[in-house]
RNA sequence: GGGCGCUUAGCUCAGUUGGCUAGAGCACUGCCCUUACAAGGCAGGGGUCGGGGGUUCGAGUCCCUCAGCGCCCACCA
């Protein structure tokens, strides 16, 4: 076919072009009637949609289309799908501050509501339901934008298949997983001791906190001995970050080896201003060395004072309020005195300031308190310490109180190709260490509901053990709208009749159903029948504990499977200190500027770069020399397709076939590679060659190719071939300025085409060969350089001394060299090597 | 405190079972308008492979040890 080669090629206007022409044409559609084995699915990560796309998501989607691309020409259908993860709490934030309203799920739905055109100064209270169709809108805008920044990035997704966490599939998706999981008894409820942001007013799971260090103070407080103590009994003195907790302490406790405190266990003490008597205990976790070796067990401080409270079965005495403030009226047990009155409402931050106050004035505080700083709890997402307040939660098992399920799930983990293969080390250690099942519902309101009622008994109270079920067909419910079988509506909340559950699930409970919902988990048996178990789930090393471990949890309970067969796990981009990228230089560097300033294909260059689960500096260094490789390969592909086409096709000549030859090696070892999942090497090794291609063998073939006659067919022929390798190796990476030149000269989609193999027109080529001749037109080169000459300038005599071997690879392209060199005399010689280059 | 990863040129990084004189790109220096490409090409300078010890004919690579950086977990009175 004969090329059309424009006079300047350029890569402006590829993107938008060819994202239209793989559009219409379809060229990522996926093809469901494909047999099973022909299939590659993969589990994209839905991003979050609350406000915008950073540079690390260009870098890591493009590692997933790279592989899908790779999969897709290697001749598997792919399933490439995208979703949405628009529930949750950022949305929630978002959706309050643009609107300019809040959740109130006592109110009934409003269906003509409108949200002010500009939000007011007080919130408006709105109804769940009209709340979640605000999200729904703001999210829907979202998601355009992303939708449209990651076409422009070029990912081969298949736009038809999309999916958003909160849509009516995904929900019932969800509530259909956890009805079973409730059926087959992995899931409970508990009314427990629960770690809980008081700004967002809802319980976190243990996979979401984080550490922060915080500027604290140790105070050491003085606990009086109790009435009829033996005289001489002295007042023990212990430290505490938390003096405020003082109305809710329950006891002290002290090791069990402890000399100093051995002879007071089982005796009692007064706590200071409260004046309430508490026991002395004795426990292993308790550190002599720490503090005054002695400890005081609030309810609840921190996780250790929980683990105290459950063995050494405690009273409860909570005195922090879900609103982060001390309640109104002291626990049962806690006198209502003027300490009292004087924290009482206080944050718990103030509280401490005042109560500190108080003890100094009695005489309670010994010495000033000790400036520290100390890591502190927090949710991921939030802005404020955790507190723990008791509360009824919704958990599923996973491990962390059942042994036997750890060590299966920690098994299905070894059943996963990690890549690379340390992540696999992370999941286990996560898996290892957990110490409490996980807990899933959240009191919120964008988000799954639990699809479940409980009964109200005459006499009011709530049933809250004996919940009542929905069938499966008429999931999604929402129980705050629906009302359950065999009820109306006018019996809610009312003696006799239901109430609904109040609490939405957590993200990741949604989430972790990916592949389900991607799949159409029995909403399309036939097609989740041809996808599940998936291929691949990319995603970030630093989620392995959540998103994949809560994957894993559901699949092994639901399918006894795995959810895939490989695990991706991508790294971080770093800014150029090596910290990892911040918000605020993720904000100033926007994806779409940089597509729109180097060009996807040069972005996409960068990120390839990026090795799986290797952290990698933001470089646009690096973009700018992807840039140059893209239009290098405009401009070789000028030149090879400009020369005609050749009939016959016939490759006889040496260096035309040992170029072939090493073009064989490269494509075997990029194919390699790409198994492996090792596409940074696939790009470095054709990368590599390309270069060495466009430098020696071009140069070198140059004047025989436009020469004409059966030598200059040769290398015609031989520059096709090599160059529709080469598109081809580079497609995965490089998806616009490939297809834009196999266009110029081939019908489809470079996409579409298969994936090369070594060609076998190098059939008895010897790579060797153009490696000796570049090397010694590298000599003329360099002497042409020293002599500061034109790399035209005339060579009299060329000698080339080396071994009898060398010399006939050398003399295999002789008169390319010639030509190459523009060198008069060309003399060879055996003996010790050498090239002497005399110029004219 | 436990686990994992990392440390190679000024910068970003390759270096696959131990094996020629340790590589690439960027940056830097010099030269060249050569009809695919000046948004280019060619050539060049630059490294005690984090420190120390060991195994070996031979170590960037294997073992021990120390140091630093990063991540995860535990502890957080």
């Amino acid at each position: 076919m004969t090329a059309q080669v424009p006079d300047k090629p350029s890569l402006d206007g590829l993107e938008p072009t060819w994202i239209e022409r793989w559009e219409s044409a379809g060229t990522f559609r996926f093809d469901r009637a494909t047999p099973r084995d022909r299939i590659y699915a993969i589990d994209t990560p839905p991003p979050t949609v609350s406000g915008s796309l950073h540079v690390g998501h260009v870098f890591s989607y493009t590692h997933t289309d790279i592989v899908a691309r790779y999969q897709r020409m290697s001749g598997r259908e792919v399933f490439y799908p995208m979703g949405w993860d628009d529930n949750g709490l950022p949305t929630e934030r978002r959706v309050q501050n643009y609107f300019g309203v809040r959740c109130d799920p006592s109110l009934p739905y409003d269906p003509n509501f409108q949200p002010p055109d500009k939000p007011g100064k007080e919130q408006i209270p709105v109804s769940r339901r009209n709340f979640v169709e605000l999200c729904l809108r703001l999210t829907a805008e979202d998601e355009q934008a992303f939708e449209d920044l990651f076409k422009r990035l070029g990912l081969s997704v298949d736009w038809t298949q999309t999916y958003t966490t909160i849509n009516d599939a995904s929900r019932r998706a969800a509530q259909r997983a956890f009805l079973r999981n409730l059926a087959r008894g992995e899931a409970y409820s508990a009314e427990a001791p629960t770690l809980w942001d008081v700004d967002y007013r809802t319980a976190v799971a243990q996979a979401e906190l984080e550490d922060r260090e915080l500027a604290g103070a140790y105070h050491r407080l003085r606990f009086p001995a109790a009435e009829g103590s033996p005289p001489g009994t002295t007042a023990i003195e212990i430290e505490t970050t938390r003096p405020e907790l003082i109305p809710a302490c329950v006891a002290l406790v002290a090791h069990p080896d402890d000399e100093r405190f051995k002879a007071r266990f089982g005796s009692t003490v007064h706590t200071p201003l409260f004046g309430v008597e508490v026991p002395i205990l004795a426990h292993e976790l308790a550190d002599p060395e720490k503090g005054s070796g002695i400890a005081m067990i609030c309810t609840f401080g921190d996780l250790t004072d929980v683990t105290w409270w459950r063995e050494l079965n405690l009273p409860v005495r909570s005195v922090v309020g879900r609103d982060g403030r001390i309640i109104p009226a002291p626990p049962a047990g806690v006198p209502e005195n003027e300490a009292w009155a004087e924290l009482a409402g206080r944050t718990v931050k103030q509280a401490q300031k005042r109560i500190v106050e108080l003890l100094a004035e009695s005489g309670d505080l010994v010495g000033e308190p000790k400036p520290i700083t100390h890591p502190v709890k927090f949710y991921e997402k939030g802005d404020r310490p955790l507190e723990i307040v008791t509360s009824r939660q919704w958990y599923i098992r996973n491990g962390g109180r059942d042994p036997e399920l750890r060590q299966a799930l920690i098994e299905r983990g070894r059943e996963i190709a990690w890549h690379p293969p340390y992540m696999r080390g992370r999941y286990e250690n996560w898996v290892e260490g957990l110490n409490g099942d996980w807990l899933i519902s959240r009191q919120r309101f964008f988000g799954v509901p639990f699809p479940l009622w409980y009964p109200i008994a005459d006499d009011g109270t709530v049933g809250w053990d004996d919940p009542i079920v929905p069938p499966e067909s008429r999931l999604p419910v929402d129980p705050s709208s629906d009302a359950p079988e065999g009820y109306d509506e006018s019996q809610r909340d009312k003696p006799g009749g239901f109430t609904g559950d109040p609490d939405v699930m957590d993200t990741w409970a949604t989430s972790s159903l990916s592949p389900q919902i991607a799949a159409k988990w029995e909403d399309d048996p036939d097609l989740f029948g041809r996808l599940f178990p998936m291929d691949l789930r990319p995603q970030g090393h630093d989620i392995i504990r959540t998103w994949l471990f809560s994957t894993v949890v559901r699949s092994h309970f639901e399918f006894r499977s795995v959810p895939w067969y490989n695990a991706a796990l991508s790294g971080w981009i770093l800014d150029p200190d090596r910290k990892k990228m911040s918000k605020s230089k993720g904000n100033v560097v926007t994806p779409l500027g940089l597509l729109e300033q180097y060009g996807s294909d040069s972005v996409r260059y960068w990120a390839a770069n990026g090795r799986a689960g290797t952290d990698t500096a933001f470089d646009e260094g690096q973009m700018k020399v992807g840039r140059r490789l893209a239009i290098k390969i405009l401009n070789a592909s000028k030149f090879a397709l400009g020369l005609g086409a050749t009939e016959a096709g016939q490759v006889t000549e040496a260096l035309d076939r040992s170029m072939l030859a090493r073009l064989g090696e490269v494509v075997t070892e990029a194919t390699t590679a790409f198994e492996g999942y090792d596409y940074t090497r696939a790009l470095e090794r054709a990368e590599a060659f390309f270069w060495s291609f466009c430098d020696d063998y071009l140069e070198l073939v140059k004047n025989r190719a436009y020469a004409g006659g059966p030598a200059s067919q040769s290398a015609v022929a031989a520059l096709r071939i090599a160059l529709s390798t080469l598109l081809r190796l580079f497609a995965p990476f490089l998806p616009f300025v490939t297809e834009e030149v196999w266009s110029w000269w081939q019908e489809g989609s470079v996409h579409r085409a298969p994936w090369p193999t070594p060609p076998a027109e190098a059939e008895g080529g010897d790579p060797a060969v153009l490696e000796a001749v570049a090397a010694v037109l590298g000599q003329v080169r360099k002497a042409k350089t020293e002599a500061q000459v034109s790399m035209r300038a005339p060579v009299s005599r060329l000698l080339v001394r080396d071994t009898p071997e060398a010399v006939t690879r050398v003399r295999a392209a002789a008169a390319d060299l010639r030509e190459a060199g523009s060198v008069s005399e060309l003399v060879f010689e055996e003996g010790e090597p050498e090239v002497n280059v005399a110029l004219a």
